[in-house]
DNA sequence: GCGAATATCGAAATCGGTTTCGATTTATCC
DNA sequence: GGATAAATCGAAACCGATTTCGATATTCGC
């Protein structure tokens, strides 16, 4: 089925059959009513390729995953904001395109798989530092929003949320409990979300006059719990111990607080800790964790938006920070108990 | 850049240049050579649009969450499998388009989205009772592979987890065990999933020879948290409570501890929970919660390997099903402890 | 009722590829 | 060297839409 058959079903030419869906004026009420019936009983819808051919627009949003740190689809803070922007991007009238990171038959770059599909914009999800692919695309003429990740691009924006915002209230909810002595377990250097929210800590540190020991800090080498696990490990092997611990994501710290109790300590008693995503296990974990919100939903719907005003010119990009919100729970205590 | 420039740069005919890019045996090396080099110059990738109108393959594949049970891609188990046949797609050659479910203009059923996108192939993950809407799409001449869903078309397959046989593993370690009064939380009637792990359920406990007690069985609305607190509400409610309870997700299993819980009741000494589908949280909650895993990343290969199969003419359809594994954590007790 | 303005419609070019088939060139053989 | 076969290449139709612009039909004013 396809707009040749509906004309000729309808007596009228194919283009009067593309202008009535495409609310054009300059066709006739009667026409019009006849046509759409008949497009109706059909169930005829216009093929997205030629449409994209003779228009070069697409109505796709280009979905890509960048970064080295495996995360994917199912990272649980991505997913939520990502799903978030799929339903805006919907009510907006777009659908999305995942690429596939495996290496493609196409060879490419992200670039060239953005001008192969067409898309008429595209998200990118990292949190890492930026890559050279990346960059390119950043660099093109095509919209493109960041989530987690500074685009620069004159047809770019992004959002995140406030890293050094988030360190700064994890610090102010320690001190405020009592606790003095701060470590941090974040991930590889690689990650810019890390660094920041590295950042912001130790300056949230010293702004509150306590002292900063490097030896409480430890790294591992992704987000993930394996990595929260092991970086703990090697704070627990040091020698001394910080007595609160503010971890880049929840799942380092949940990594974190295993290695904890397999050393016979309590948390929040011994070693309290935060995390950071208030993915949806903090609530059920043991104890349930203290984290810091960020409002997924929020930062979905934002950069569906500024993907649109981009996509349509009636932006110039920029760049947008949600405020985070301390969750508290039972891994940081509510007071300090020496 | 197009196809005609190309030509032109490399003093070639379109149709030459088109056939290099497809393999075509009747081009020579030298010229071969001469085209491909300024291909990589240029950095030149053919339009989909343009390609998919020409041949009518798009290589995509489009994403179908289906049902009214907020299943979505936040689903912690369907999106790993749906990562996993995401990954496997990627190396056939094929990229993912999701459909958003918000009313879009073209206002069409899947079928029309489909036909509309021109997708080589789509895979409906759902879990529920089949709607008209996804039987529209399984009847069609599209290859279809439902994720939870018993597709029959002629050009369609399935992959699921045995239901049945995770209902008799569940009731069988129950048994050896020690625990006799069996209990079920499950989803809403138009589950198929839940359905099946119910009957399965139940027919397990009969063969095993233990008493049926219908008031030991509740139901929520769908498979998340808070539908597994109230329906293990109703059950504590209700006054009779069994000692041992299977929930047709991990979600439901860890709203049904809450709820004990909540009502001084502790797990498993005094009752024993088995969930179903080993989500990542299971592992840091509190207790620990035992579980039935089902192969994830294998659901997402075979699905897409049946999938590829379809759309190459090389298979008729027909389903996978893929054994479930206990996972033995703390939610269950490792003995009877009265 | 007539000219002008406006409303309605269609022919054809275009988007960027694929593919058939015929033309031309080159190689092969005796 | 000439006939024949094989290799190489290009012209043109086609896929299914959009959009411009000109042609025709209708309405309007007077």
């Amino acid at each position: 089925m396809n707009i040749k058959k509906i004309a000729e079903m309808a007596g009228v030419s194919v283009s009067t059959v593309s202008k009535i869906m495409n609310n054009y004026s300059d066709v006739s009420e009667k026409t019009k009513q006849r046509v759409l019936e008949i497009i109706e009983q059909t169930g005829y819808s216009p093929s997205n390729s030629a449409k994209t051919l003779a228009t070069k627009k697409s109505n796709l949003i280009g979905v890509i995953f960048a970064g080295e740190l495996n995360v994917e689809i199912t990272h649980p803070f991505f997913v939520e904001v990502l799903n978030s922007f799929k339903k805006q991007m919907g009510v907006l009238g777009y659908d999305l395109i995942f690429f596939s990171n495996e290496k493609f038959i196409s060879g490419g770059d992200y670039l060239s798989r953005c001008v192969h599909f067409h898309v008429d914009g595209c998200v990118i999800i990292s949190g890492e530092k930026m890559e050279p692919a990346i960059h390119d695309l950043d660099m093109s003429s095509i919209p493109c929003i960041g989530v987690d990740l500074e685009l620069k691009g004159r047809k770019s924006g992004y959002v995140m949320s406030d890293n050094f915002q988030i360190a700064s209230k994890v610090v102010e909810h320690f001190y405020l409990l009592g606790y003095r002595e701060l470590g941090f377990i974040g991930s590889t250097g690689d990650s810019d979300i890390s660094n920041q929210r590295e950042a912001g800590y130790i300056k949230a540190i010293e702004s509150f006059g306590l002292t900063l020991n490097p030896n409480w800090f430890a790294h591992g080498d992704d987000f993930f719990e394996p990595s929260g696990y092991a970086a703990m490990q090697r704070l627990l092997e040091s020698g001394s111990l910080p007595r609160a611990i503010f971890a880049a994501s929840d799942l380092l710290a949940l990594g974190a607080i295993r290695a904890l109790k397999e050393h016979g300590l309590r948390i929040p008693e011994d070693v309290a800790v935060i995390g950071c995503d208030d993915i949806e296990a903090c609530k059920y974990t043991s104890p349930t964790l203290t984290t810091i919100r960020q409002n997924k939903e929020r930062l979905g719907v934002l950069a569906a938006h500024m993907l649109f005003d981009l996509i349509n010119n009636q932006s110039e990009g920029g760049s947008f920070v949600v405020e985070p919100a301390l969750i508290i729970r039972e891994s940081c205590g509510s007071g300090l108990n020496r």
